[in-house]
DNA sequence: TCCTTGATATGGTCTGACCATACTGTGGTC
DNA sequence: GACCACAGTATGGTCAGACCATATCAAGGA
């Protein structure tokens, strides 16, 4: 027993520390994307803690999407907040992945939902649709399956844009970053797209119209044609 | 001009290549959750680097949920492999939120999207309920709103594990986690949980007798009436 | 006015040391 | 033989101090 006696038991890490006093300090003085965090030995001596405990919370940020470093000197260097949710999201799908922790199905249902519902919502919302289009315009100028891919991404991520939720689209646009290849097989393995240029129209139609169930009946209808298994 | 003289230039940071190496180890070895990676010290001797840049990268593959350090000796002791992605996306929304560069609302509908699906998804594969049998007795026996919205989350996030996707059930995971605080407030605006007690009922039965439509129903109208404005 | 050049502040990396922790093995004790 | 106390040791956690590369800034000269 302890009989009650205390002694200052170190729990936490010190760049565990180093952190919370940095969300702290975001919270308190309403920091926001573009603002700048102090120097790294600034930062160090103001909390009275080493340099490399103080690199090792900057990690951390940097690995949630919240700040990028530069290095050099002036105004655009050192730590800047960032808003940047996709990069963490991009490299947490990748090494799960690898890890065998998520299967490549997982990623595929959850981009079947996200996209169905953004599709309803953007229609809902009569949405712009200008990156729809110019989206589609790329396709039709692409050259190889890779070049396709790379637009039909940039089309159904601009769906999920237009829902006007910004967690939603950072976390397509990961979903859609890990799939990469495998999209692209699956385009090569189709061979004609012509189909997917059809469904593409229909879809683009079906917000433009505002016709949410339809719009989610037109992407439910093109997944199965892209992805059919 | 560079006049097609090449120099080697360094072009991304050592503890960047420590992840590369170790993510390509995994990959090649398929290291899965359970497996140790070797102590830092001595990966930072095979990698010709040092120990800051290894610790560097170790602090990145913990944020994002993919290894656990422990201190001391032992089979336990070092860089364990883990798969928790929760805890990724826990902290990334809880920055981003307090970043100001996410809203609640993208959170509440997220949330919202999620359940839904999950709920038609559980339905259609018969899912076992008992998870959610468990957590509705939490809630009739809770005696606070902290409490309830405590067994509530149990009840939504089973809702999610129903659904097999285990990447949806993560996210639904971190997104009520998140939303803690806001559901505790909800529960006592509303005061009277008895509304909320028939939706889940209700919500069971239908993922019970295998009624997708129906559970997607239940589940958006128990939304409703739980955070209406 | 423009360019050169040195000063400086920044992150990036390394070395080497020390601490706290938790297992491991050894040896003594009953 | 069973148990326990204790030294040994491998692990992550932290620190101090140094040096490098980079990018800006300021001073001075052409």
């Amino acid at each position: 027993m302890d009989g009650g006696g205390w002694r200052p038991v170190k729990r936490t890490r010190t760049f565990e520390d180093v952190l919370a006093q940095i969300e702290r300090r975001i919270a308190e003085d309403g920091l926001t994307a573009g603002d700048r965090l102090p120097a790294e030995r600034q930062l160090a001596e103001q909390l009275g803690v080493s340099r490399s405990s103080v690199r090792e919370a900057m990690r951390v940020l940097e690995t949630l999407g919240v700040v990028s470093s530069q290095v050099g000197r002036g105004p655009d260097a050192g730590a800047v907040l960032i808003a940047r949710p996709e990069s963490a999201l991009t490299d947490l799908l990748r090494l799960h992945l690898g890890l065998a922790s998520l299967e490549m199905r997982e990623v595929i249902d959850a981009r079947h939902m996200i996209e169905e519902w953004a599709a309803t919502r953007a229609a809902a919302v009569r949405a712009d649709t200008s990156a729809l289009v110019s989206a589609l315009a790329g396709m039709d100028a692409a050259g190889s399956a890779e070049e396709f891919v790379e637009h039909d991404t940039a089309f159904h991520c601009a769906i999920a844009d237009a829902s006007g939720n910004r967690l939603i689209a950072a976390i397509m646009r990961s979903l859609r970053d890990s799939m990469r290849r495998y999209a692209v097989e699956a385009v090569e393995r189709l061979g004609d797209t012509s189909v997917l240029r059809a469904d593409h129209v229909r879809i683009l139609e079906a917000i433009d119209r505002g016709e949410a169930d339809e719009a989610a009946r037109a992407v439910s209808e093109h997944l199965a044609h892209a992805y059919r298994s």
